[in-house]
DNA sequence: ACAAAAGTGTTAGGCCTACACCCATGA
DNA sequence: TCATGGGTGTAGGCCTAACACTTTTGT
C-alpha cells in the first residue's frame, strides 16, 4: 500500500485530462477507445486519458495521455469543457478536463495494433466507462459548433485531398447532405483551398482536381472573422 | 496553523470555480469585480469566486460563491473555460473553473452596497489579480459566440424592454453598430419577441412598443436549430 | 458504349443592406 | 413647431438552394 504522502489544509479533488480523438477514414467518422485494464469500469471502453501532474497543464496532460495511449505525438488538443459530477468516479472525487483532438488516423496506425485501442464508429460505440457517453456527446455537440468557425476539419484529412472527401467529412460530422455543386462552389469561394497540380487517379472515373488547405490565405480571412455558414 | 489533515496518494490541485459576471445598465455592459481583502494579489480587484468542495459541482460551487460574495441567488452559471497555467496562483497548483452569468444589474444593488464591489465598464477594468484578464477575454469571445446560438441576452434585460435597448445590448456584446430598421426586421421575424400591450413611456419621444422575450416559441425554434447570423 | 464520378452553369427566391419617409411626443 | 426617438417600406445585391448538362475514364 503506498502511503499518502501529499497533504493540505483543505481537501483536493483528482484532476484528470481526457481527449476524445476524432479520425476519418475515408467514410465514416471515428472515435478512438481504448479498453481499461483496472478497476473501475475494468473491460470498459473510455477515451485516453489519465491525471495531471502538477507540472504541466490540462493540454500538456492530454498531449502526454495520448501518446503513452496511442504513440500519437505533437496532437492540438483542445479543451472543451470539465466534467465535475460528484459521482463520477468511484475512487474519489475526480474531476475531468475534456480535450477533443482531430488525427488523420493513417497516423495512428500504431494504436490499432495495441490490443486495448481501437477505432469506432458513432453508430457501434459500446458501452463507455464513468461518464464518457456524456462527455461523447458534449464532444460532437462542440465539435458540431467549432467546425463553422474554424477549419479543423483538415486536420482529419491527409494533405491532399478531392473535394468529394472533403465534404464528406463535413456531411459525416454535422449529419446533413450538401448538394455536391454548390459545395463545391461554397468551398472554391471561401478562398482557403488551393489546387493541386498532381492530379492521382483513384478507384473512381474522372481524375478530380486535388485540393491543399491553404493556411495563409486562412490566417487572413481569420482577421475579418472567418464564418462558414451551414 | 491549520493542520494538513487531507492526504492523498498522488499531488492534487486545487480546484477553484470563477465567475465573470455580466451586467447592463441601460447604456454599457458592465463586469463585477471583487476586491481581494487578502495574500496574494490583495487589493487587486478579481472576480468572484472560491475553492470548489468536494460535495459540489463546479456549477455549484460558483453558484455558492457568487450567493456569498454578491447575495445574488439561483443565477444561471455557465461554464466556459478551465484555467490551467502551472505558475498561475502563487500560493499552490490552482486551476479554476470558469463560468459566466448574466444577470439584470438592478437585482444586485445589494453587491453595490458592499464596499469591495463594483461593476465595472470594459473600458475601465483595473489591473486583475492572478490570470484573470486572461479569464476576462476568453468570456468576452465566449459570449460574442454563446449569444448567436442562444437567446441569453434577455438575462440581461428586464422583462419587458424596448426594440432598441435589445439593439444596443447587441452592439454592446459585439462591438459593432446595426441599422435600426433591419435589427427590428431580423428579430421581429425571428420569432422569439412577444409585444406586450402595456406601453410605458420613458424618456423618450413617441411611445415604444414593448417586448417580452417569448420562451415557448424559443423552445419550438431550438429544436430546428436556433441560430442567429451576426 | 455505358455507368459512375466529377466539373460547370443557370435560375429563382430569400435574406441582408442601405436607404427615406412618416408618426408621436415632450420641450 | 421642432427635434428626437420610434415604426414601416422598398430597391438592389448577394448568397443559397434546386436543378441539368457535359466531361472523363474504367469496364
Amino acid at each position: 500500500m503506498k502511503e499518502l504522502k501529499y497533504c493540505y489544509r483543505y481537501p483536493h479533488p483528482a484532476v484528470a485530462a481526457d481527449c476524445v480523438l476524432f479520425g476519418y477514414d475515408g467514410n465514416n467518422i471515428k472515435i478512438l477507445l481504448i479498453q481499461r485494464a483496472n478497476y473501475p469500469y475494468k473491460t470498459s471502453w473510455a477515451f485516453p486519458g489519465g491525471f495531471m501532474n502538477l507540472n504541466e497543464t490540462a493540454e500538456d496532460a492530454a498531449r502526454r495521455e495520448l501518446e503513452e495511449e496511442t504513440g500519437l505525438k505533437n496532437v492540438a488538443v483542445r479543451q472543451f469543457y470539465t466534467f465535475t459530477e460528484v459521482e463520477r468516479d468511484p475512487r474519489e472525487r475526480v474531476i475531468s478536463i475534456a480535450h477533443y483532438a482531430l488525427v488523420r488516423i493513417s497516423e495512428v496506425k500504431a494504436a490499432d495494433d495495441a490490443k486495448d485501442a481501437r477505432w469506432f464508429s458513432l453508430n457501434e460505440i459500446p458501452n463507455l466507462a464513468f461518464d464518457h457517453d456524456i462527455i461523447l456527446n458534449k464532444a460532437l455537440t462542440t465539435l458540431k459548433e467549432r467546425i463553422c468557425f474554424e477549419p479543423i476539419v483538415f486536420e482529419l484529412l491527409p494533405d491532399i485531398f478531392k473535394m468529394s472527401e472533403l465534404q464528406n467529412v463535413y456531411e459525416n460530422i454535422l449529419g446533413i447532405k450538401f448538394d455536391r455543386r454548390n459545395f463545391y462552389k461554397k468551398m472554391n469561394k471561401l478562398g482557403i483551398l488551393t489546387e493541386v497540380e498532381g492530379r492521382a487517379k483513384d478507384s473512381s472515373r474522372r481524375i478530380p482536381i486535388l485540393y491543399r488547405f491553404n493556411a495563409e490565405k486562412y490566417a487572413e480571412l481569420k482577421q475579418k472573422g472567418f464564418r462558414l455558414e451551414f
